[in-house]
DNA sequence: CGGTTTCTTGTAACCGGTTACAAGACGGCT
DNA sequence: AGCCGTCTTGTAACCGGTTACAAGAAACCG
């Protein structure tokens, strides 16, 4: 009923029912054109009595082609992750590709192992490492395989990258915030070492001092805990403010409850601004201005540049 | 310098470069340990000349074993999948497994094809499909292939399935605002068609029922905007309410913000009540209850019981 | 009717690993 | 020396598909 009691039918085994060779099998299955009716009928009916699917492991191997897209990321935690990686997904189902996930935790030995690990599963892989040097990463990697980089440093390797200009965007924001008519304003940093941090500090410094203002960065990691934290830092040390500049959504939302605790109403009394605009974002107003990154489209954009590469050679 | 031009070396290669036989190389690579050491250490060299990285899917091949897991879900939107999928690569990677994303949009035909596009791809299968009947998915899908069920209808092939007590949930919700002294509670339902939903606007109305109370249902399908709605609904319909029971956390959410914007106050003058407790519900304190589910820890759990399904046998 | 073209089908090599089995090398023992 | 057990290594079959190539059948042509 089920064919055999244990393991799938192959090829063979339906070739053998059907009475035909394996590569007529392969054939009617591929859609190839020249096969005659008869004989289809014959193998389809043999395929459906065996219960038959084919293996899609082997003819990965023997087409040398996965059709699957491996995602490397440091961390499936909070919306960015997830924002992107949906996606992603879209448009990789739209293109009949699958995505494999894997996660390099923090540390580099992680990293290549991950990588490693991708040859003969993946046709391509989208790496998104904000937090660590990819020179020494690719450095172990085969250079013939295809990938996409999302919103890391810059590599010598010569790949395709895609970025948002952090640098740009923050600047843009603390002229707003200028606008807006606000003069003593902080920005709470994203983690050490990760270059988005980086840029989004490095734009918020140059836009104060072209304004001759006083630049006032404070520590912070990207989480929303660590928005809080700044935000008592900044009472405890009775630091004068009028706009928080936080270098993402989850610190501005930290900093933005923990005003509400104390009393400090948002935003005639002190502006809270975000970056990277998280659907969260939306909820939270009124109260939070916050920088448009279209993070899915990003992720879209990815796929769609990789499945270029792939397909294109 | 970096081994072929064009594609990369294999084990041939290597065994060739390092004048032994491939059977070698894959010992060594596999760290049996019935290998001269000065031999290994041939291999080793040759291997790190040529670049070497075995690849996967040829292994998998011969091993039948993928170390993948596939995930099958109906879409990505939303928290509460982004949730659950935190949960189980979280779990995956401690396993030492990849996830396969794969979504079936809708339509069962899609479904059926991404069930059988995965046959040699993965070890085994999380199927999450609150939506849909799954004999017939089944059907189609050789019997031998491990699977968990999360929050699925009934099935009747026997697979092991984990699901969240939604009917037991929603009585309790509806019991815990009655215990606050509400006695207008108004439904907001999920989807049709959607098993999740179903139980929980069955777990209400049998608490309200079994209280003596008139139960109110108003139709929604889980986002925001219906949430929103079914607000717009009550005042149009000048239904009195103390309190709305939404069957998600979305669409309390959107229910919430439409009262603050008609000035009305929550939760003293009507409370909210959501269920899945996503992430993000606990920023919109003060005013939403929810009922408490680990999404996570659910995912987490279900890869766990693949993981031993898989290897158990 | 023989020759050429076109279409269908089968045979077997190949993708890149793993592994059962056999053979050879080596050491210990009587 | 001869026998036996253990350890290392190589040969070749296998996993389940695809596909180049050849062979046979059918159709077409003068």
């Amino acid at each position: 009923m089920t064919g055999k009691g244990i393991g799938q039918a192959t090829i063979r085994d339906v070739a053998r029912e059907a009475d035909v060779s394996v590569a007529s099998v392969s054939r009617v299955f591929n859609r190839l054109p020249n096969v005659r009716p008869e004989l289809k009928e014959r193998v389809e009916q043999a395929a459906r009595k065996l219960n038959y699917v084919p293996h899609a492991g082997a003819r990965n191997l023997s087409m040398a082609r996965t059709g699957a897209i491996g995602v490397v990321l440091p961390d499936l935690h909070g919306e960015f992750f997830s924002e992107m990686l949906r996606g992603m997904e879209r448009e990789a189902a739209l293109r009949q590709r699958h995505l494999l996930l894997s996660n390099m935790h923090l540390d580099i030995g992680h990293g290549i192992e991950a990588l490693r690990n991708m040859r003969g599963r993946v046709d391509g892989l989208i790496v998104m490492a904000p937090h660590m040097n990819l020179d020494e990463l690719f450095a172990h990697l085969p250079p013939s395989i295809p990938a996409v980089l999302l919103n890391c440093q810059d590599n010598g390797q010569g790949r395709p990258e895609l970025r948002v200009d952090n640098v740009a965007g923050a600047r843009a924001m603390v002229r707003h915030l200028l606008d807006c008519g606000r003069r003593a304003i902080v920005h709470i940093e994203g983690p050490a070492g990760n270059i988005e941090a980086a840029d989004r500090s490095r734009g918020y410094a140059e836009a104060m001092e072209a304004a001759g203002l006083q630049p006032v960065i404070l520590p912070g990691n990207f989480d929303e805990e660590s928005g809080h934290r700044a935000v008592a830092r900044l009472q405890a040390d009775q630091i004068d403010v009028d706009a928080i500049f936080a270098a993402n959504d989850m610190m501005a939302i930290g900093a933005l409850v923990a005003l509400r605790d104390m009393g400090v109403d948002v935003p005639s009394q002190v502006a809270v601004a975000g970056f990277d605009n998280i659907p969260l974002a939306r909820l939270i107003s009124p109260g939070l201005t916050t920088m448009a990154v279209d993070i899915a489209d990003m992720g879209a954009r990815g796929i769609n540049r990789l499945v270029a590469l792939i397909d294109g050679e």
